[in-house]
DNA sequence: AATTGCCTACGAAATAAATCGTATACTATC
DNA sequence: GATAGTATACGATTTATTTCGTAGGCAATT
């Protein structure tokens, strides 16, 4: 199972997801839009990734390039878990309901739940 | 605004949710159902809880009684905004429907869904 | 009044996470 | 081949969180 990653490795996985693979400068310059950082703070954070196998880099060029080595979907799975049983005893539909409460979803936001829940129904 | 519960502190926040009000004995009780620890421990958490304002306490009894002092719908509320900024790019949609997907709901379940969006929209 | 048991207060240690300074190496250009 | 620019490696520091030992107080029981 993959190690779970901490709050900003999470940031530097949603940049790679998006990206597919970028050097760490990259990565930073990225980061950097959004809170000020150092570069080796976001170099040590992906060294840790790597250590961890959260992300794979291949060395062969001077800067070495960077991809997550674990999907979207698998993470924000494991994350979701975690974060429903934490914060709301295990209950999924509270979650739900909480989240659509306070969001104020469009009709197309609505509809597309709608659609969501009778194609899980026929399977 | 409310200082953000630490994980500690949510599961002890949890409990008095659910308890009302208790003291640090009672709560203590629970959290060790669930995981080894010490009481001195818990003790300092919810002292800690009472310095930030996440809880109140009365000093009357020798044995203090504390009270959660933040309300489980505000605190969600936070916390699932957080979340679905950090790990879901701030869709909402997306959470709900990762959440769902992987929750195998049952037809009930997804009957209360449905019965939320239609009260959602009248609105 | 001494003993026992449970309580709070408090400081300090242990752990986890994030940050960054500095050393050192590679590469292109002068 | 010296210099400037940019890279990685790595240790140390800082900050946040969790954990717990120890001291001192109060109250019931002996």
């Amino acid at each position: 199972m993959q190690e779970k990653p901490t709050a900003a490795e999470l940031e530097v996985l949603a940049i790679l997801w998006e990206m597919r693979e970028a050097s760490v400068r990259q990565v930073h310059e990225q980061l950097s839009q959004d809170k000020e950082t150092g570069y080796t703070t976001t170099l040590k954070i992906m060294q840790n990734m790597h250590g961890k196998g959260l992300v794979t880099r291949d060395e062969k060029k001077r800067s070495h390039v960077y991809a997550a080595a674990v999907s979207q979907q698998d993470t924000q799975e494991s994350l979701v878990k975690t974060f429903i049983r934490k914060a709301f005893g295990g209950s999924t539909n509270k979650l739900v309901m909480q989240a659509l409460g306070q969001s104020e979803p469009s009709k197309e936001e609505i509809e597309e739940i709608r659609a969501f829940l009778d194609k899980m129904e026929k399977e």
